[in-house]
DNA sequence: TTATGAGCGTGACCGGGGTCACCTTTCCGG
DNA sequence: CCGGAAAGGTGACCCCGGTCACGCTCATAA
């Protein structure tokens, strides 16, 4: 039991520096709990002192406004793991996490985190890397709600989501509403942007997946041009 | 010279950690160099490998659209540094950076930095501290570009400029233009809407400073509300 | 099967805010 | 102290995209 977490922990980028038996002592101070789809894990505001791991499904992470307005900020799957900025700067959570589907979580605790983080320069390194690659995305985001129209939103999140990926294939769970979250705009905006986009040949959707399909097209789209 | 260097590097953040003797053996790593108001620092794109801390005088990070559109990201001011994503991850720079007024920086190369940070975990935990709260910041600023309008992220930059200061005065170099950039709006709306707020007396403004004059107005207005 | 609800497609409407055009005021350098 | 540039104010116009209101299409559960 403990010892398949220690192994699903070496895959997962934080930790793949760590040697086998770190693993396993690592393993040892970790909880795991299941959060049912639609759950929060975690609310904006919150205190908070754990960092928690993606060991199955997908969690969003997303601020909510008084009117019940969602953005998303992002997605995360299975390796992927949120909650270390309130371990770093003892600040409270900065958004909800919400379980998208549901949901198998790792949880380590601050204190042990801390002292994982301090011993090996390695992690804390692999950290930084993290951090630096999420701030790059939050600053294009910002760049692109301002200078690109929707259009434009959701082409940069298809090339986006397709690099994740590695193929131009998007395996979409994605709803046209959740689209509309994660580019700030509504859901009818994004269902007649997509469908420009399927008419002029740039992209085909078939039953829960998008496919690119003329690549260079979305390229320019998601450009800033005069 | 390079005595006084080190005098500064100890009252920046990120260094404040290090004792007398590791300042000055790390500020003879170190070059200075500076810049006319209006130049280019840094570009986007640029390979990119070395660190800036700004020592006098205020620099802007930039993106620019093809059609010359500005937004800012933000406004670095003395003490406050840069450039440390490429140097994390390696990748290129994220965005431009121009001297607002005349500057001088003080630039450490990647592998002085990189060492300096991997052999004191507290000038590691400073760092990842620093990107926290940018990260935090980013993500507050995509908030407000989705939820908020044009006067809501106006008030919301208001408070939050006046917080950094500690008083609810804003020494403002700030233009009606630079503010714009910063919210992703255009100069006359932010014209209009900061007559609106005097108006109402929520702030005044005399020769090249602002005070909140009514905070809680400000507090609600850069609320989100149905 | 049918019911039920989530997701999608589309038209009508309209408002926030961008753009353009011009004018006035403030700021500085010489 | 003056002349030009930068900053700020304001009106007119109009378009992107949000909102509302339906209708349609699938999935899944009973």
């Amino acid at each position: 039991m403990n010892t398949t977490t220690a192994d699903f922990l070496g895959t997962v980028p934080l930790f793949r520096s760590l040697g086998r038996s770190e693993l396993e002592s690592f393993a040892e101070l970790t909880r795991e709990r299941s959060y049912p789809r639609g759950s929060v894990i975690l609310f904006e505001n919150d205190p908070g002192d754990s960092l928690f791991v993606v060991r199955s499904g997908r969690v969003k992470v997303v601020l909510i406004g008084e009117d019940g307005r969602e953005v998303i900020l992002g997605v995360l799957g299975v390796g992927q793991h949120f909650g270390e900025l309130s371990l770093i700067d003892e600040q409270p959570r900065s958004a909800h996490v919400i379980a998208m589907e549901d949901a198998g979580l790792i949880i380590l605790r601050r204190d042990d985190f801390r002292r994982r983080v301090e011993s090996s320069p390695t992690v804390a390194w692999s950290l930084l890397t993290e951090l630096s690659r999420r701030l790059r995305r939050a600053d294009d985001k910002i760049g692109g709600l301002v200078l690109l129209d929707v259009p434009g939103r959701i082409a940069r999140l298809l090339l986006d989501l397709s690099e994740e990926s590695g193929t131009d294939q998007i395996e979409k769970s994605l709803t046209h509403q959740t689209i509309a979250q994660m580019i700030g705009a509504s859901r009818e905006t994004v269902s007649r942007a997509m469908k420009e986009f399927q008419d002029s040949g740039w992209i085909s959707v078939e039953r829960r997946r998008i496919s690119l399909a003329d690549r260079p097209a979305l390229v320019s789209r998601a450009q800033v041009r005069e």
